[in-house]
DNA sequence: TATCTCTGCTTGATTGGTCAAGCAAATACT
DNA sequence: AGTATTTGCTTGACCAATCAAGCAGAGATA
């Protein structure tokens, strides 16, 4: 027998509140602790870093603004800023687009490589220390599609 | 016959990869979804929420504002900014501490409390669409484990 | 009890992001 | 072709968070 007003959904177990409890956490400290390591160790902030690295896996080693934006998950304008701060520093270089003179391409240098390279050990150090080596025996691919799921999905109303 | 320099980490494997792409993508997205439904739903936001929910779930509904703040994972300043905006709103109400002069303690009040209860389905209804729902048939408990572990061991260097 | 240090919180300055408005090039419409 | 609309990106205004400095009360020390 239902709510006819089918307002409250079922109040979560302890077991769902605990695991909602710790992901906050997780969501709160994970991307901090690393971005600390990453700036302690190699002075690159993570949102630097994850700029450069999507550019970095690309074939010519550039993108399209909005294209970047999407990957490292920042809005457009946030996306410039951040192009900016790695234009001055000399590891992005911006160029016109030559098929559609409105767009630009982010191209990262060779310092920019460098620099990448120089910094992703730590953030592969960091990435292991601080979540994977947690998840030991878990299965990794079940888990990913989960949170795959979560993070696209649109929730079923 | 492990590297001398004991650099590199081991790379990750697909798995892991996608792993920690998803979990990204959830950080990023979960948090900014849920607001966006309690404030287009009942116009609080979430950290509001947060705050009051805290609140509510202790004996005398109030609480120290370091203690909330650790709770609510925001800074002493931060926490001292929401409670302002709560102020306005009438939702809490500050006391000086009795024990201690240099204290204060943030109060629920009666419409905080109201205005709680009118939201917390929709806080709830949010976490079990955009989350919980994607982990049916997992073991909630052991994966809170690991993520409580994620959230607060520091790292084995 | 006078003073020194420490603690709890607030305030000011800064930061890294968002959204909305603006601009120039591209495309669609007539 | 000429105009209207759309698109790609930047810029300006804002916002919620942080850190650092300040302040008042508490506790320790002489």
């Amino acid at each position: 027998m239902s709510n006819p007003i089918a307002a409250t959904p079922q109040p979560l177990t302890p077991d769902e509140e605990s695991l909602v409890r710790a992901l906050g956490q997780v969501m709160h400290v994970l991307p901090r602790a690393i971005d600390a390591d990453m700036v302690g160790d190699r002075q690159l902030p993570l949102t630097e870093y994850t700029a450069l690295m999507n550019l970095s896996e690309t074939p010519e080693r550039r993108m399209r603004m909005n294209e970047l934006a999407a990957l490292c998950y920042l809005s457009l304008s946030g996306m410039t800023r951040t192009i900016m701060r790695l234009e001055t520093q000399g590891l992005v270089r911006r160029e016109r687009c030559e098929e559609d003179a409105r767009g630009w391409n982010a191209v990262l240098t060779d310092a920019g490589y460098a620099r990448l390279e120089e910094s992703w050990p730590s953030h592969l150090a960091a990435v292991r220390r601080r979540f994977l080596q947690h998840f030991e025996g878990f299965d990794l691919a079940r888990l990913a599609r989960a949170f795959q799921q979560a993070g696209t999905a649109e929730p079923t109303d």
